[in-house]
RNA sequence: GGUGGGAUAUGCAAGUGGCCAAAGCACGCAGACUGUAAAUCUGUUCGGGUAACCCGUUCGCAGGUUCGAAUCCUGCUCCCACCA
Protein backbone atom coordinates (compact mmCIF):
# COMPACT_ATOMS: atom_id res chain seq x y z
CA UNK A 1 0.00 0.00 0.00
CA UNK A 2 1.38 3.40 -0.88
CA UNK A 3 1.92 5.89 2.10
CA UNK A 4 -1.32 8.06 1.10
CA UNK A 5 -3.58 5.47 1.03
CA UNK A 6 -2.34 4.00 4.23
CA UNK A 7 -2.59 7.75 5.85
CA UNK A 8 -6.23 8.19 4.31
CA UNK A 9 -7.42 5.20 6.33
CA UNK A 10 -9.49 5.90 8.43
CA UNK A 11 -9.67 9.59 8.34
CA UNK A 12 -12.57 11.15 8.28
CA UNK A 13 -11.57 13.96 6.50
CA UNK A 14 -8.53 15.59 5.09
CA UNK A 15 -8.34 19.35 4.01
CA UNK A 16 -7.00 18.64 1.33
CA UNK A 17 -5.97 15.17 -0.28
CA UNK A 18 -4.64 17.18 -2.84
CA UNK A 19 -2.34 19.08 -0.54
CA UNK A 20 -1.07 16.34 1.29
CA UNK A 21 -0.07 14.50 -1.59
CA UNK A 22 2.28 17.21 -2.85
CA UNK A 23 3.96 17.43 1.15
CA UNK A 24 4.53 13.13 0.71
CA UNK A 25 5.74 13.74 -2.76
CA UNK A 26 8.26 16.17 -1.23
CA UNK A 27 10.47 13.64 0.06
CA UNK A 28 11.29 15.30 3.46
CA UNK A 29 10.16 14.17 6.70
CA UNK A 30 7.01 16.12 7.72
CA UNK A 31 5.92 17.85 11.45
CA UNK A 32 3.05 16.31 12.27
CA UNK A 33 1.65 18.29 14.89
CA UNK A 34 -0.98 17.14 17.72
CA UNK A 35 -1.93 19.13 20.25
CA UNK A 36 -2.70 17.00 24.19
CA UNK A 37 -4.45 18.42 27.24
CA UNK A 38 -2.16 18.37 30.19
CA UNK A 39 -5.05 18.59 32.40
CA UNK A 40 -5.76 14.64 32.04
CA UNK A 41 -2.85 12.95 32.58
CA UNK A 42 -4.50 9.60 31.71
CA UNK A 43 -4.99 8.39 27.80
CA UNK A 44 -7.61 6.32 26.76
CA UNK A 45 -8.92 4.61 23.90
CA UNK A 46 -10.35 7.38 22.32
CA UNK A 47 -6.70 9.27 22.16
CA UNK A 48 -5.47 5.59 20.43
CA UNK A 49 -7.48 6.56 17.45
CA UNK A 50 -5.50 9.63 16.74
CA UNK A 51 -1.95 8.70 18.39
CA UNK A 52 -2.30 5.61 16.02
CA UNK A 53 -2.47 7.59 12.95
CA UNK A 54 0.44 9.41 14.55
CA UNK A 55 2.34 6.80 14.11
CA UNK A 56 2.03 5.63 10.88
CA UNK A 57 3.34 9.26 9.80
CA UNK A 58 6.18 8.24 11.83
CA UNK A 59 7.20 4.82 10.28
CA UNK A 60 6.81 6.57 7.04
CA UNK A 61 10.20 8.60 8.27
CA UNK A 62 7.86 11.49 9.55
CA UNK A 63 8.30 13.29 12.36
CA UNK A 64 5.28 13.69 15.50
CA UNK A 65 5.50 16.83 17.33
CA UNK A 66 3.21 17.01 20.70
CA UNK A 67 2.38 20.36 21.97
CA UNK A 68 1.66 20.48 25.84
CA UNK A 69 -0.89 22.86 25.98
CA UNK A 70 0.58 24.03 29.49
CA UNK A 71 -0.15 28.23 28.81
CA UNK A 72 -3.73 27.66 27.84
CA UNK A 73 -3.72 25.46 31.12
CA UNK A 74 -2.47 28.52 33.62
CA UNK A 75 -5.01 30.57 32.23
CA UNK A 76 -7.35 28.05 33.23
CA UNK A 77 -10.52 26.94 31.80
CA UNK A 78 -12.80 29.44 32.35
CA UNK A 79 -15.75 27.62 30.56
CA UNK A 80 -19.43 26.39 31.74
CA UNK A 81 -20.60 25.57 35.11
CA UNK A 82 -17.74 23.52 36.42
CA UNK A 83 -17.09 26.62 38.24
CA UNK A 84 -13.76 26.22 40.63
CA UNK A 85 -12.01 24.10 38.20
CA UNK A 86 -8.33 24.71 40.17
CA UNK A 87 -5.42 25.78 37.84
CA UNK A 88 -2.98 23.87 37.83
CA UNK A 89 0.47 24.98 39.08
CA UNK A 90 3.48 24.17 36.72
CA UNK A 91 4.91 21.20 38.20
CA UNK A 92 1.76 19.71 37.89
CA UNK A 93 1.48 20.23 34.46
CA UNK A 94 4.47 18.98 34.54
CA UNK A 95 3.93 16.02 36.27
CA UNK A 96 0.41 15.31 33.95
CA UNK A 97 2.46 15.87 30.66
CA UNK A 98 4.96 14.04 31.96
CA UNK A 99 2.65 10.67 32.95
CA UNK A 100 0.56 11.40 29.27
CA UNK A 101 4.31 11.34 27.07
CA UNK A 102 5.05 7.95 28.87
CA UNK A 103 1.52 6.98 27.86
CA UNK A 104 1.95 8.28 24.32
CA UNK A 105 4.93 6.03 23.75
CA UNK A 106 2.83 2.40 23.83
CA UNK A 107 1.91 3.77 20.57
CA UNK A 108 4.43 6.47 19.25
CA UNK A 109 8.07 6.27 17.90
CA UNK A 110 10.05 8.02 20.41
CA UNK A 111 12.82 8.51 18.80
CA UNK A 112 10.46 10.71 16.26
CA UNK A 113 8.62 12.41 18.53
CA UNK A 114 9.43 15.99 19.61
CA UNK A 115 7.44 17.70 22.60
CA UNK A 116 7.14 21.17 23.06
CA UNK A 117 5.12 23.03 25.84
CA UNK A 118 3.35 26.46 23.87
CA UNK A 119 4.24 28.81 27.13
CA UNK A 120 7.55 28.80 25.21
CA UNK A 121 6.25 30.86 22.93
CA UNK A 122 2.88 32.58 24.70
CA UNK A 123 4.52 33.31 28.26
CA UNK A 124 6.56 36.38 26.62
CA UNK A 125 4.02 38.02 24.69
CA UNK A 126 2.10 40.70 25.03
CA UNK A 127 -1.39 41.65 24.77
CA UNK A 128 -0.66 43.71 21.30
CA UNK A 129 0.43 40.27 20.03
CA UNK A 130 -2.33 38.99 21.57
CA UNK A 131 -5.30 41.33 19.72
CA UNK A 132 -3.47 40.79 16.55
CA UNK A 133 -4.18 37.48 16.65
CA UNK A 134 -7.57 37.95 17.68
CA UNK A 135 -7.55 40.35 14.39
CA UNK A 136 -7.82 37.13 12.27
CA UNK A 137 -10.49 35.89 13.65
CA UNK A 138 -14.58 37.06 13.24
CA UNK A 139 -17.15 36.42 15.50
CA UNK A 140 -19.77 35.12 12.60
CA UNK A 141 -17.19 32.63 11.72
CA UNK A 142 -16.73 31.61 14.99
CA UNK A 143 -19.75 30.96 15.69
CA UNK A 144 -19.72 28.37 12.51
CA UNK A 145 -18.34 26.06 14.73
CA UNK A 146 -20.49 23.66 15.75
CA UNK A 147 -20.07 23.42 19.33
CA UNK A 148 -20.20 26.90 20.00
CA UNK A 149 -23.36 27.34 17.47
CA UNK A 150 -24.83 24.90 19.52
CA UNK A 151 -24.21 26.52 22.70
CA UNK A 152 -24.82 29.84 21.39
CA UNK A 153 -28.43 28.65 20.49
CA UNK A 154 -29.12 26.83 23.12
CA UNK A 155 -28.08 30.25 25.26
CA UNK A 156 -25.22 28.78 27.44
CA UNK A 157 -22.38 31.13 28.03
CA UNK A 158 -19.55 31.16 25.76
CA UNK A 159 -16.84 32.87 27.40
CA UNK A 160 -14.78 35.37 25.11
CA UNK A 161 -11.47 33.77 26.75
CA UNK A 162 -13.08 30.87 24.41
CA UNK A 163 -13.21 32.30 21.54
CA UNK A 164 -9.24 32.63 21.83
CA UNK A 165 -8.65 28.85 22.22
CA UNK A 166 -8.61 28.31 18.38
CA UNK A 167 -6.56 31.23 17.82
CA UNK A 168 -4.20 29.76 20.56
CA UNK A 169 -4.00 26.62 19.05
CA UNK A 170 -3.78 28.04 15.08
CA UNK A 171 -0.59 29.69 16.51
CA UNK A 172 0.83 26.99 17.63
CA UNK A 173 1.24 25.22 14.36
CA UNK A 174 2.73 28.45 13.26
CA UNK A 175 5.51 28.27 15.90
CA UNK A 176 6.33 25.06 15.34
CA UNK A 177 6.01 25.09 11.60
CA UNK A 178 3.42 22.24 11.32
CA UNK A 179 2.93 20.53 8.08
CA UNK A 180 -0.04 18.29 8.70
CA UNK A 181 -2.55 18.31 11.71
CA UNK A 182 -4.28 15.61 13.36
CA UNK A 183 -6.75 15.75 15.55
CA UNK A 184 -10.42 14.02 16.28
CA UNK A 185 -13.23 15.23 14.22
CA UNK A 186 -14.28 17.77 17.41
CA UNK A 187 -11.51 19.42 16.30
CA UNK A 188 -11.50 20.00 12.68
CA UNK A 189 -12.58 24.16 13.64
CA UNK A 190 -9.77 24.24 15.79
CA UNK A 191 -7.43 23.15 13.31
CA UNK A 192 -8.69 24.89 10.24
CA UNK A 193 -7.53 27.73 11.95
CA UNK A 194 -4.07 26.96 12.08
CA UNK A 195 -3.68 26.90 8.46
CA UNK A 196 -5.81 30.15 8.03
CA UNK A 197 -2.70 32.09 10.99
CA UNK A 198 -0.38 30.62 8.87
CA UNK A 199 -1.44 31.75 5.78
CA UNK A 200 -1.87 35.27 6.96
CA UNK A 201 1.64 34.88 8.15
CA UNK A 202 2.68 34.08 4.96
CA UNK A 203 3.10 30.41 5.23
CA UNK A 204 2.06 27.23 3.75
CA UNK A 205 -0.97 26.16 5.25
CA UNK A 206 -1.00 22.95 7.36
CA UNK A 207 -2.59 19.81 6.27
CA UNK A 208 -5.17 18.78 8.24
CA UNK A 209 -6.51 15.55 9.02
CA UNK A 210 -8.99 14.36 11.04
CA UNK A 211 -9.87 10.26 12.61
CA UNK A 212 -13.91 9.91 13.56
CA UNK A 213 -14.38 10.31 17.42
CA UNK A 214 -14.45 6.58 19.28
CA UNK A 215 -17.47 5.76 20.64
CA UNK A 216 -17.71 5.34 24.28
CA UNK A 217 -18.54 1.73 25.96
CA UNK A 218 -21.67 2.95 26.67
CA UNK A 219 -22.19 2.56 22.96
CA UNK A 220 -23.37 5.64 22.79
CA UNK A 221 -21.45 8.84 23.68
CA UNK A 222 -17.64 9.38 22.54
CA UNK A 223 -15.40 8.37 24.78
CA UNK A 224 -14.58 10.51 27.86
CA UNK A 225 -13.28 10.74 31.43
CA UNK A 226 -16.42 12.74 31.95
CA UNK A 227 -18.64 10.94 30.83
CA UNK A 228 -16.96 7.82 32.49
CA UNK A 229 -17.41 5.66 29.30
CA UNK A 230 -13.56 5.07 29.04
CA UNK A 231 -11.11 2.72 28.73
CA UNK A 232 -7.48 4.03 29.89
CA UNK A 233 -4.12 2.84 29.67
CA UNK A 234 -3.77 2.65 33.30
CA UNK A 235 -6.82 -0.08 33.36
CA UNK A 236 -5.41 -3.01 34.84
CA UNK A 237 -5.36 -5.98 32.56
CA UNK A 238 -8.20 -7.18 34.09
CA UNK A 239 -10.11 -4.03 34.14
CA UNK A 240 -9.11 -3.40 30.42
CA UNK A 241 -10.25 -6.83 29.52
CA UNK A 242 -13.47 -6.59 30.88
CA UNK A 243 -14.73 -3.11 29.48
CA UNK A 244 -13.56 -4.59 26.17
CA UNK A 245 -15.90 -7.38 26.06
CA UNK A 246 -18.94 -5.01 27.70
CA UNK A 247 -19.09 -2.95 24.59
CA UNK A 248 -21.76 -4.12 22.29
CA UNK A 249 -21.30 -5.66 18.95
CA UNK A 250 -22.20 -2.93 16.85
CA UNK A 251 -19.55 -0.52 18.20
CA UNK A 252 -16.76 -3.33 18.32
CA UNK A 253 -16.38 -3.13 14.77
CA UNK A 254 -15.33 0.41 15.35
CA UNK A 255 -12.82 -0.60 17.75
CA UNK A 256 -11.01 -3.11 15.44
CA UNK A 257 -10.71 -0.65 12.81
CA UNK A 258 -9.88 2.52 14.83
CA UNK A 259 -7.63 0.68 17.46
CA UNK A 260 -6.16 -2.19 15.78
CA UNK A 261 -6.57 -1.00 12.12
CA UNK A 262 -8.33 -3.59 10.84
CA UNK A 263 -9.24 -3.25 6.86
CA UNK A 264 -12.77 -4.08 5.10
CA UNK A 265 -11.10 -7.95 4.62
CA UNK A 266 -10.25 -8.44 7.80
CA UNK A 267 -13.55 -6.94 9.86
CA UNK A 268 -15.63 -9.19 6.56
CA UNK A 269 -14.03 -12.57 7.61
CA UNK A 270 -14.44 -11.24 11.58
CA UNK A 271 -18.06 -10.78 10.92
CA UNK A 272 -18.35 -14.20 9.43
CA UNK A 273 -17.38 -15.92 12.88
CA UNK A 274 -19.03 -15.50 16.12
CA UNK A 275 -19.35 -12.08 17.40
CA UNK A 276 -18.36 -13.61 21.15
CA UNK A 277 -14.97 -14.90 19.08
CA UNK A 278 -14.72 -11.35 17.66
CA UNK A 279 -14.67 -9.82 21.10
CA UNK A 280 -12.45 -11.75 22.68
CA UNK A 281 -9.86 -11.33 20.06
CA UNK A 282 -10.11 -7.42 20.00
CA UNK A 283 -10.14 -7.47 23.83
CA UNK A 284 -6.94 -10.35 23.48
CA UNK A 285 -4.73 -7.91 21.28
CA UNK A 286 -5.47 -4.68 22.93
CA UNK A 287 -4.52 -5.32 25.92
CA UNK A 288 -1.32 -7.25 24.82
CA UNK A 289 -1.01 -3.81 23.24
CA UNK A 290 -0.63 -1.88 26.59
CA UNK A 291 0.24 -4.48 29.19
CA UNK A 292 3.02 -6.23 26.91
CA UNK A 293 2.62 -9.67 24.79
CA UNK A 294 1.09 -12.39 27.01
CA UNK A 295 -1.18 -10.46 29.35
CA UNK A 296 -4.08 -10.57 26.76
CA UNK A 297 -3.92 -14.41 26.64
CA UNK A 298 -4.05 -14.85 30.27
CA UNK A 299 -7.13 -12.58 31.13
CA UNK A 300 -8.91 -14.41 28.03
CA UNK A 301 -8.50 -17.52 30.61
CA UNK A 302 -9.59 -16.07 33.12
CA UNK A 303 -12.28 -14.71 31.46
CA UNK A 304 -13.47 -17.88 29.93
CA UNK A 305 -12.53 -20.05 33.78
CA UNK A 306 -14.84 -16.93 35.52
CA UNK A 307 -17.53 -15.99 33.28
CA UNK A 308 -17.91 -19.01 30.75
CA UNK A 309 -17.41 -21.92 33.05
CA UNK A 310 -18.08 -19.89 36.36
CA UNK A 311 -15.07 -20.64 38.16
CA UNK A 312 -13.31 -19.36 40.44
CA UNK A 313 -10.44 -16.69 39.30
CA UNK A 314 -6.92 -17.88 39.92
CA UNK A 315 -5.92 -15.04 41.79
CA UNK A 316 -7.94 -13.06 44.31
CA UNK A 317 -7.04 -10.83 47.03
CA UNK A 318 -7.03 -12.76 50.10
CA UNK A 319 -8.17 -10.91 53.81
CA UNK A 320 -6.90 -12.90 57.22
CA UNK A 321 -9.73 -13.03 59.72
CA UNK A 322 -8.37 -10.69 62.12
CA UNK A 323 -8.21 -7.81 59.41
CA UNK A 324 -12.05 -7.91 59.11
CA UNK A 325 -12.61 -8.63 62.55
CA UNK A 326 -12.31 -8.88 66.24
CA UNK A 327 -14.32 -11.86 67.62
CA UNK A 328 -14.92 -15.00 66.41
CA UNK A 329 -17.63 -14.20 64.61
CA UNK A 330 -19.07 -11.46 62.67
CA UNK A 331 -21.86 -10.64 60.44
CA UNK A 332 -21.78 -11.16 56.66
CA UNK A 333 -22.59 -7.05 56.21
CA UNK A 334 -19.11 -6.35 58.56
CA UNK A 335 -17.21 -8.40 56.71
CA UNK A 336 -17.54 -7.15 53.70
CA UNK A 337 -17.52 -4.10 54.75
CA UNK A 338 -14.19 -4.25 56.65
CA UNK A 339 -12.92 -5.49 53.33
CA UNK A 340 -13.11 -1.85 51.58
CA UNK A 341 -14.37 -3.48 48.12
CA UNK A 342 -17.37 -2.04 48.58
CA UNK A 343 -18.31 1.87 48.26
CA UNK A 344 -20.28 1.62 51.59
CA UNK A 345 -21.46 -1.27 53.84
CA UNK A 346 -24.92 -0.09 52.60
CA UNK A 347 -23.95 -0.43 49.42
CA UNK A 348 -22.52 -4.63 50.56
CA UNK A 349 -25.99 -4.68 52.76
CA UNK A 350 -27.35 -3.81 49.06
CA UNK A 351 -25.83 -6.22 47.68
CA UNK A 352 -26.54 -9.21 49.72
CA UNK A 353 -30.03 -8.36 50.13
CA UNK A 354 -30.42 -8.78 46.31
CA UNK A 355 -29.04 -12.89 46.13
CA UNK A 356 -25.70 -11.22 44.74
CA UNK A 357 -23.33 -12.26 47.60
CA UNK A 358 -22.06 -16.40 47.84
CA UNK A 359 -20.15 -17.36 50.57
CA UNK A 360 -18.50 -20.78 49.97
CA UNK A 361 -20.27 -20.95 47.02
CA UNK A 362 -23.93 -21.05 49.35
CA UNK A 363 -25.81 -17.88 48.23
CA UNK A 364 -26.91 -15.93 51.31
CA UNK A 365 -28.75 -13.32 51.94
CA UNK A 366 -29.53 -12.29 55.09
CA UNK A 367 -27.05 -9.41 55.86
CA UNK A 368 -26.84 -10.11 59.72
CA UNK A 369 -26.20 -13.75 58.38
CA UNK A 370 -23.38 -14.28 61.15
CA UNK A 371 -19.79 -15.80 59.69
CA UNK A 372 -17.94 -17.50 61.77
CA UNK A 373 -13.73 -17.66 61.79
CA UNK A 374 -13.33 -20.38 58.96
CA UNK A 375 -11.27 -23.38 59.61
CA UNK A 376 -10.29 -23.32 56.03
CA UNK A 377 -10.09 -20.70 53.42
CA UNK A 378 -13.35 -19.57 52.15
CA UNK A 379 -14.51 -17.74 48.98
CA UNK A 380 -16.93 -14.91 49.16
CA UNK A 381 -18.33 -13.71 45.93
CA UNK A 382 -20.25 -11.01 45.43
CA UNK A 383 -21.83 -10.43 42.05
CA UNK A 384 -20.11 -11.64 38.83
CA UNK A 385 -16.82 -9.75 39.51
CA UNK A 386 -15.90 -9.11 42.88
CA UNK A 387 -13.86 -12.26 44.66
CA UNK A 388 -12.23 -12.60 47.96
CA UNK A 389 -10.39 -15.70 50.00
CA UNK A 390 -11.33 -15.35 53.79
CA UNK A 391 -8.21 -17.18 55.56
C1' G B 1 -26.98 49.64 34.35
C1' G B 2 -32.56 48.27 34.94
C1' U B 3 -36.40 44.39 35.45
C1' G B 4 -37.82 39.53 36.10
C1' G B 5 -36.56 34.19 36.70
C1' G B 6 -33.42 30.32 38.54
C1' A B 7 -29.62 27.16 41.62
C1' U B 8 -32.61 20.18 44.49
C1' A B 9 -28.98 13.56 45.00
C1' U B 10 -24.53 11.10 38.92
C1' G B 11 -27.63 13.91 34.93
C1' C B 12 -32.56 15.83 33.73
C1' A B 13 -36.40 17.22 36.94
C1' A B 14 -40.84 17.38 40.84
C1' G B 15 -41.52 19.35 45.57
C1' U B 16 -43.19 25.91 48.02
C1' G B 17 -43.66 24.92 56.51
C1' G B 18 -44.46 18.86 59.29
C1' C B 19 -46.69 12.54 55.91
C1' C B 20 -39.14 14.68 52.68
C1' A B 21 -33.51 11.09 52.47
C1' A B 22 -36.84 14.14 49.13
C1' A B 23 -41.83 11.97 43.19
C1' G B 24 -40.61 10.64 38.12
C1' C B 25 -37.18 9.50 34.14
C1' A B 26 -32.28 8.41 32.45
C1' C B 27 -27.53 6.46 33.77
C1' G B 28 -25.41 3.08 37.23
C1' C B 29 -25.52 -1.46 40.29
C1' A B 30 -27.60 -6.37 41.33
C1' G B 31 -30.90 -10.82 40.16
C1' A B 32 -33.21 -13.97 36.04
C1' C B 33 -32.15 -14.99 30.83
C1' U B 34 -27.40 -14.93 27.98
C1' G B 35 -22.19 -14.64 24.56
C1' U B 36 -20.19 -10.19 31.44
C1' A B 37 -23.19 -8.11 24.08
C1' A B 38 -28.15 -6.47 22.79
C1' A B 39 -33.27 -6.95 24.07
C1' U B 40 -36.66 -8.20 28.08
C1' C B 41 -38.53 -8.78 33.17
C1' U B 42 -37.49 -7.80 38.53
C1' G B 43 -35.16 -5.29 42.47
C1' U B 44 -32.06 -1.25 43.96
C1' U B 45 -29.52 3.60 43.93
C1' C B 46 -26.65 9.47 50.81
C1' G B 47 -24.21 7.43 55.15
C1' G B 48 -24.13 4.71 60.22
C1' G B 49 -26.45 1.05 63.34
C1' U B 50 -27.47 -6.97 64.41
C1' A B 51 -34.95 -6.74 59.69
C1' A B 52 -40.29 -3.82 59.40
C1' C B 53 -37.18 0.74 63.14
C1' C B 54 -33.74 4.36 64.95
C1' C B 55 -29.82 7.98 64.17
C1' G B 56 -26.60 11.38 61.27
C1' U B 57 -25.70 14.35 56.88
C1' U B 58 -27.96 16.46 52.28
C1' C B 59 -31.83 20.44 48.52
C1' G B 60 -25.99 27.10 45.77
C1' C B 61 -23.28 29.69 50.51
C1' A B 62 -23.85 32.18 55.43
C1' G B 63 -27.11 33.65 59.03
C1' G B 64 -32.30 34.22 61.02
C1' U B 65 -37.77 33.11 62.11
C1' U B 66 -40.32 28.58 63.95
C1' C B 67 -41.70 23.20 68.39
C1' G B 68 -40.39 22.01 63.18
C1' A B 69 -37.48 24.66 56.90
C1' A B 70 -35.60 22.04 50.47
C1' U B 71 -39.92 25.03 51.46
C1' C B 72 -40.59 31.63 55.02
C1' C B 73 -37.02 36.15 55.97
C1' U B 74 -31.99 38.73 55.36
C1' G B 75 -27.26 38.99 53.14
C1' C B 76 -23.80 36.74 49.69
C1' U B 77 -22.10 33.87 45.25
C1' C B 78 -23.16 32.03 40.50
C1' C B 79 -26.42 31.43 36.20
C1' C B 80 -30.44 32.67 32.68
C1' A B 81 -34.01 35.89 30.05
C1' C B 82 -35.83 40.61 28.50
C1' C B 83 -34.68 45.82 28.13
C1' A B 84 -30.44 49.37 27.61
Amino acid sequence: MDALSRLKQNAAEIYSEDELRERLAADRPLRVKLGVDPTRPDLTFGHMVVFNKLRQFQDLGHTAVLIIGDFTTLIGDPSGRSATRPVLTRKEIEANAKTYVEQAYLVLDQAKTEVRFNSEWFRGMGFEDCLQLARQMTVARMLERDDFAKRYNARTPISIVEFLYPLVQGYDSLMIDADVELGGTDQTFNCLVGRQIQKNAGKREQVVLTLPLLVGTDGAKKMSKSQDNYIAFNDSPKEMFGKIMSIGDDVMWDYHRLLLLTEDAGIESLKAGHPMEAKKALARRLTDRIHGEGAGQRELEQFEKVFSKNELPDEMPAFPWHQLADEDTQTLVNLLGATGLFASKKEARRLIEQGSVRVGGERVSNPVEAVSRPAEPVVIQAGKRVFFRLT
